[in-house]
DNA sequence: CTTGGCTATGCAACGAGTTGCATAGAAGGA
DNA sequence: TCCTTCTATGCAACTCGTTGCATAGCCAAG
């Protein structure tokens, strides 16, 4: 279970809450893994149980108290341990790539709107990446001698912003096949 | 649920029974879907049980009989209304990124020996999609002018060879970060 | 002749992930 | 004033996905 050791991970480069822990779901560590609030809370209520976490009540003034979590000793020790061990390499789960498969039995055109409207998507989040990148790693306000940290937080973000920029010409490529199907023969059905 | 639905495009692709599924599983749906034949058993009889899908005993000499699955009507209306609904752009489930950034807090030189394992894998996948592309689109055996459905198979082809290679780039940027970091620091834990 | 692998299907139990709903105080706009 | 949004946490029910196990006939290698 990844997730366990992705909120570890995330707890370790700054203690926070589940509130606190689903923003971070949504932003940096969103970009490799996603995880609902209800999730968040329920693994962390078994983390707590079971010791790898600490817990702190912190009262807050305008708005409500908030627990906030960090990385007790056998929880960094759970964690050195899954560093040691494979993991599968990872499989995707593409449902675009289905519809574009399924197109050829309907109409290719009617993904077309589908396809553009997944590639204005990626944009924003290669956008959205590309600013990351300046302001925590490449710009002017960014620490100059990154520690260890920060160049693997670098390296995964440079991931993320390659793996938007791939998504982003396929694409294209996705969308110049389809209307080099549909001039030629729009709407066509081959069964 | 997009599983049905891809059980669904293969079918229509070409009529076939849960095990041989489970092998297209493996190939080429396999290239932006997974599952396991539990999963396709399941979800086969669910499908028939609601009337998307026709079943033929079909008796076999020196292997066991099996069940070829057709899709009926109703299997690809339901399919078309899926094509015609929006979906949610995917998000990555990479634990991977979890480890890199999680070998800050480890021993950085660690998860080298797990990089380069992926990054054989990814290479292996690669040299499969390719030998696809070229026995089945792009090659002296493939034929001449290809139908849409082909047109479109490639199309995803081409995005599963794009991954592999963005993801080979991708891991060689990150050994060379890691070597960078350990070469400097040996075995630096920053906390 | 026994062992292991391939085709072929399936059950049972569990863990992971999603969806809907509920509470509750504070802030801000219509 | 009411409505919405934000912070903050949580339950309950459900579906999806994984893992382990079971059956069973055929074939090939040792």
């Amino acid at each position: 279970m990844a997730l366990e050791h992705a909120i570890l991970v995330s707890l370790l480069e700054k203690p926070g809450s589940g509130y606190e822990l689903a923003r971070r779901f949504e932003r940096s560590i969103g970009y490799f893994w996603t995880a609902t609030h209800q999730q968040i809370y329920r693994v962390l209520k078994r983390m707590e149980g079971d010791g790898m976490l600490a817990v702190r009540e912190v009262a807050q003034e305008g708005r409500p108290d908030k627990k906030e979590y960090s990385v007790a000793a056998p929880g960094r020790a759970a964690l050195a341990q899954w560093l040691h061990e494979p993991i599968e390499p990872e499989s995707l789960r593409h449902d675009l790539a289905v519809k574009i498969r399924g197109a050829a039995f309907d109409d290719p055109a009617a993904v077309v709107g589908e396809v553009e409207r997944h590639r204005r998507v990626h944009s924003a989040r290669l956008a959205h990446y590309l600013a990351g990148e300046l302001r925590d790693f490449t710009g002017p306000e960014a620490p100059a001698p990154l520690d260890t940290g920060q160049e693997l937080q670098h390296v995964v973000l440079r991931g993320g912003i390659a793996y938007e920029r791939m998504t982003i010409a396929w694409l294209d490529d996705v969308l110049a096949t389809l209307h080099r199907l549909t001039a030629g023969a729009p709407t066509s059905h081959d069964h």
